[in-house]
DNA sequence: GTCTATATTGGGATAGAC
DNA sequence: GTCTATCCCAATATAGAC
């Protein structure tokens, strides 16, 4: 049942505990199940981890971590605004077809348990406020005429569900489209450029 | 606990177990609970409905098509592309402030179970082919010129997103923004202006 | 139909041997 | 560090009285 030989215990726990947290969530995630699929036994995991909530924790500050660090460069890469949304939306494509269920968790057990989730968040955004860097950009781009006077959080936000969502509710787009695996990944690719071409119409003067 | 007490008492469990199976899915919902809040114990809930999984079934489909209900006016209606999407828009963004659980609750079980929902789907799409309905219309409209040539089904997807994800999100939301409540309800009804716009304005020519 | 009491299983956690 | 065995409570489900 173990994933990879070479990993230690302790990181063998690990990748199975995140790969079944992320698709059950904590719920439905089972400590059995994990210890199985790591090849050990219950009593191991709670060497290693007093409990499942100590577990859970982990587990979903690493997840919250590697989404976050996905948008970092949203905030801080140094090229122009057209040619970052560009770059992002198909760069986090990829990233969610390879990490399916990792979006929907994250908000799930935020809204379940929004109280764990304050420490982690403040912890990644109090240091550096990268809100206030790419307003900066944006500012810039204003004056000089280039942009038209949007609420640049309403696009962020319209950039993310558009990336995200069609992820998320894959069965339900399969469903309603009649699409088999094949043509959803096409419907996926395709999307890159539209998304790309919708967010820059809606901020870019022509 | 009882919500209401004009209700029977199968009114009552379904009242109950909505709410509770909406916000907390299949395997956070708890059968004492579910009677707690329907102010009758555990006992009768199995006379009424023989088992969780059973009473989970039944609320699941309700929910579904609900959800489903929703969409209807987006195929059917009888007006203009643009004045779809604007009423759409507005009326999608009051429907969720009152029900911000359903969507995510309806991804997350079909996502876990997508083999239970295959039926309740086909039964509602198999009759009248609403997405040939809309189809006809966008190619009307296209060949009258007024409108880019782009794939329908992606539009549909950007609206859905831009309008879930954002109710879906909003601890997320709230907390990258350093929203409170009412900054929250007044970024959603900005939205509304926002994404009708964004949407028209990738398939109208202008 | 509705209740109290109880059976039964599931699942998190610990003890103790190796 | 790792295992087997066991504890114990929570949660689904049923029996049986009223």
């Amino acid at each position: 049942m173990a994933e990879d030989k070479n990993e230690n215990t302790e990181e063998k726990i690990i990748t199975a505990a995140n790969e079944i947290f992320e698709k059950k969530g904590y719920d439905g995630a089972k400590m059995q199940e994990i210890a199985d699929k790591a090849g050990i036994n219950k009593a191991l995991l709670h060497y290693y981890f007093r409990s499942k909530d100590k577990l859970f924790e982990m587990i979903f500050a690493m997840a919250f971590n590697r989404l976050a660090k996905e948008m970092d460069f949203l905030f801080n890469a140094d090229m122009s605004l057209e040619d970052k949304i560009t770059v992002f939306v198909d760069k986090h494509a990829d990233f969610l077809s390879k990490n399916r269920h990792l979006p929907l968790f994250i908000v799930n057990e935020v809204n379940r348990r929004p109280e764990m989730f304050v420490n982690i968040f403040s912890k990644l955004y109090e240091k550096d406020d990268r809100l206030k860097k790419i307003l900066a950009q944006i500012e810039k781009e204003k004056k000089a005429g280039r942009l038209k006077d949007v609420d640049l959080r309403q696009v962020m936000i319209n950039l993310i569900s558009m990336n995200v969502f069609p992820f998320a509710a894959k069965p339900l787009v399969k469903g309603l489209f009649r699409m088999d695996e094949a043509e959803f990944n096409k419907f996926i690719q395709d999307r890159k450029k539209i998304v790309t071409e919708t967010i820059i119409n809606s901020i870019v003067i022509k």
